[in-house]
DNA sequence: CTGAAAGCGCTTACAG
DNA sequence: CTGAAAGCGCTTACAG
């Protein structure tokens, strides 16, 4: 078990000072040819590398990036997670994962933390419960710090920074418009509470895709729901209570359910009952029949927001203005839509 | 923009050492009370938090750990970081998170990089190629160099080091066993090929559980697909050439494609067709019918991954021996199967 | 062409 | 009780 050589021991062992060995291995021309060649062909039998640690104290900077997410195994989250670490693998980043758990004390401690120099910078999705509070101190001390961060997804005007966000209204309008066309008369909408940003969005898109077709907009005929996962029994009771012919759901995971209600509830899909969620992941996939979805290109949002963060922190002598940026949904037609 | 503020700065402002500043700040009973109050309340009013990177530069150890996936938009593995997260947070540590998408390349690139300091140890499942190649040197120089690793679900005999698995074998042999309790005669298996630890094991347990049920074993109702996602094809000219009154696929997403398959050739499930798949994921739970599955537990086998690690890292003066530890999987029964 | 020194931000054994 | 010095592993401006 020998332990990672060091330039102190590569220079002692060679009898020539520490700078020199520095200077040969990074191919200074300070440094004769000979020189060079000795140590270099030492530290390669030795599989020299230099210490990140070092270089990150030496440098005020770590190479490494953070992402704090409300949760991991969930198909949008993880393709932003993805999108991230593929752009900055490229650009020579490290990521650190962390969870927010949808609890605001944790990501004000996780924020915190990571504040704290380990990272150059982190890119974060707003815990449910942080935005249900609005309380934004923990993000503001943090930029004030001069830690450069970008929101994505769930985001806030009451923090200053870059974000990246999908055009959740016009997405859930087309979802919506795409029903009617479809002749749909009598739309159920099954979305979250409207402190979440998104799901506040959505509702809109729905309510103006509504308004846009002459149709009515009763509210009996919006369900908002807490539990992100679960509420089968409320989803049950709303489609029984109503005569839908289709449903909208802010989500893969509510679209889905309400396909599985009405199916044991005797409806045909989707020549009774359609269905349309947001979010294209798995499940949607896997539906039988498979769920037509308002995709969010969740690899899409990470590597942006990798993209606007590395940019930021390599380019910290020029004032970049904070940008928002947002991505267009797309309309994937399956089984689940006429 | 006030930068952090450091030891240096505040001794400058408060006209004591470095040394001093620092005792204060870590309590210690060399200072004296009064001292320390000033310090204090002035380190507190300034926001002072210590430098991470100094730290680990004086202290060895980085508090990161790293975790080297196959990929991370997929429920298992997406379940087994979240476990190392968690234990992780608790514990102190960060969690890298990084991919090898399948590549022999990458995984060796990325293994070689998170040595050069920025982690304490790491976690990995290997990629796909590796497994082909049978080429784990790039693991064994880490560990030769004092990093600890512990493999995960995807591992290998000729690296010593900690393991978590699962009894992949136990769990075939549970699984089609309980198929075979229900009637099942003609029992058809897709699986991955034999250079993929798992599933070879499972292809074994497949087998024992025929064997020891006195049924054949036929070959040609073992179907070995080489992409991991996709198969549609294959997997229907399967079903069709065979008359299987049940499928028992080593992944989730194998064992839904079957179900969709048998359905579109108008089989009733389970009447006339059952199925089971491995990995308890969201596939499983949103599928219609919902899919019965052998539970992986990823979540578990993070967290023991992580227990694993740590405990050697908080330990490296004990001689801990190397240690397997294997997880038991549990048969969930759902709509899929009698 | 080579090396001593200072410095990144911290801790800690040692002097005073 | 306080502080100077050394050290973690590196880089780089400056001397020689």
């Amino acid at each position: 078990m020998k332990q990672r050589i060091t330039l102190k021991e590569i220079s002692k062992k060679l009898n020539v000072s520490i700078s020199t060995v520095s200077k040969a291995l990074s191919d200074s021309p300070e440094i004769s040819d000979k020189t060079k060649e000795v140590i270099k062909a030492f530290a390669k039998e030795h599989n020299y590398k230099p210490n990140n640690i070092a270089l990150s104290l030496k440098n005020q900077k770590t190479k490494n990036i953070g992402i704090i997410v409300p949760e991991i195994v969930h198909h949008f989250f993880s393709s932003i997670i993805n999108g991230v670490e593929r752009y900055a693998t490229e650009k020579g980043y490290n990521v650190v994962v962390c969870l927010s758990d949808e609890s605001f004390e944790k990501e004000v401690i996780t924020a915190q933390m990571l504040a704290n120099g380990s990272i150059d910078g982190f890119i974060l999705s707003l815990a449910k419960e942080t935005q249900e509070k609005q309380d934004f101190h923990h993000l503001n001390e943090v930029i004030n710090q001069g830690m450069p961060i970008v929101m994505v997804d769930r985001v806030t005007d009451h923090v200053d920074s870059d974000k990246v966000i999908i055009d959740d209204t016009q997405g859930a309008f087309n979802a919506v418009n795409y029903l009617i066309e479809k002749g749909a008369k009598n739309i159920g909408l099954i979305t979250m509470p409207d402190y979440l940003s998104v799901g506040r969005l959505r509702t809109q898109g729905y309510t103006a895709a509504l308004e846009n077709a002459g149709l009515p907009v009763n509210p009996d005929h919006i369900l908002k729901l807490e539990a992100l996962n679960g509420g089968q029994d409320e989803i049950k009771e709303f489609i029984e209570a109503n005569n839908f012919d289709a449903v909208f759901g802010v989500t893969e995971y509510f679209a889905v359910t309400a396909m599985k209600v009405a199916q044991k509830l005797g409806m045909r899909i989707p020549e009774d009952f359609s269905v349309i969620g947001f979010t294209d992941g798995i499940i949607s996939q896997c539906a039988s029949p498979t769920l037509t979805t308002v995709s969010q290109h969740g690899e899409d949002i990470g590597r942006q927001a990798a993209t606007m963060l590395i940019n930021r922190l390599e380019n910290e002598d020029k004032h970049i203005p904070y940008n928002t940026h947002i991505l267009k949904t797309t309309l994937i037609h399956r089984e689940s839509t006429k």
